[in-house]
DNA sequence: GAAAATGTTATCAT
DNA sequence: TATGATAACATTTT
């Protein structure tokens, strides 16, 4: 479920839930008084990067389903323990399962920098190119993962972006030139709605072009799989159309 | 059936 | 104190 477009289509699922009014609410996670949501109205539902967003009157529900989260509408999961079970009256009902959850007291306006969401309609590459240049350091790699900078990428669009603009993951922030990095922050927005695209058809995977692939599609190089940045996550390459580039 | 994986956060070490 | 490594979380796919 993870990556921001997926969030995207998790929202667009929920929505029709808005205006309805919670009869009951429970939750397994110690961090959640689910007794809190009884009474109060689902004002909206948003996204912000990889947080699904529900606003109830006062408070706001972040939901963040890791790697493994999950929700069902009307219909608990069989043999499944919800984290949260939300019955609203009417008979509407929301669970949400495996995820990591939080409530955020009062408006969310300050907590959420709404131009670093590549989903948002106020995404903005500007900024998040500012961002970058104050991260000269990082490798490319790690710096596509900082939700404050591409709120929403994850690991499968950090690789599909880097192959895409035929840039290495190894690069130095600092190192790559200033029309190349502009492309790179454009197609992570770019490719974000390709993957929602695709990901609405059930067709994302067949798209992939380097996320677990053995050869490269341009030239038939074969890919090099490294467990690369501070993260350690799964990056594939190809060392002979993405470019290394040495500084300046 | 083990292992790995669309991810983040809290806690432990240094 | 600040930074970095590790564990915890939990489910589906390979």
């Amino acid at each position: 479920m993870p990556e921001g477009p997926s969030i995207v289509l998790a929202k667009e699922d929920i929505r029709h839930l808005t205006g309805l009014t919670v009869k009951t609410a429970k939750s397994t996670a110690t961090r959640i008084d689910a007794e809190r949501f009884s009474g109060t109205t689902l004002k909206s539902v948003r996204s912000w990067g990889k947080h699904l967003l529900l606003k109830f009157d006062n408070i706001t529900l972040r939901i963040h389903f890791l790697m493994f989260g999950s929700y069902a509408i009307g219909k608990p999961k069989a043999g499944r323990v919800a984290k949260l079970a939300i019955h609203f009256s009417g008979g509407d009902s929301l669970f949400i399962y495996a995820a990591a959850m939080t409530i955020i007291e009062g408006p969310i306006n300050k907590t959420y920098d709404w131009s670093a969401d590549v989903m948002s309609m106020h995404w903005n590459p500007g900024n998040a190119l500012s961002k970058l240049k104050a991260n000269r350091e990082r490798l490319i790699c790690d710096a596509l993962l900082d939700q404050q900078i591409f709120s929403g990428v994850g690991n499968i669009i950090k690789n599909e972006v880097l192959f895409r603009t035929r840039i290495h993951p190894l690069n130095k922030v600092g190192n790559i030139p200033a029309r190349r990095m502009k492309a790179l922050v454009d197609d992570a927005k770019d490719y974000s709605f390709l993957f929602l695209k695709w990901k609405r058809k059930f067709v994302l995977k067949k798209h992939w072009e380097a996320y677990t692939k053995k050869k490269c599609p341009r030239d038939g190089h074969p890919l090099t799989k490294l467990y690369a940045g501070t993260t350690q996550r799964r990056t594939f390459f190809c060392e002979q159309c993405q470019e290394l580039f040495t500084g300046p």
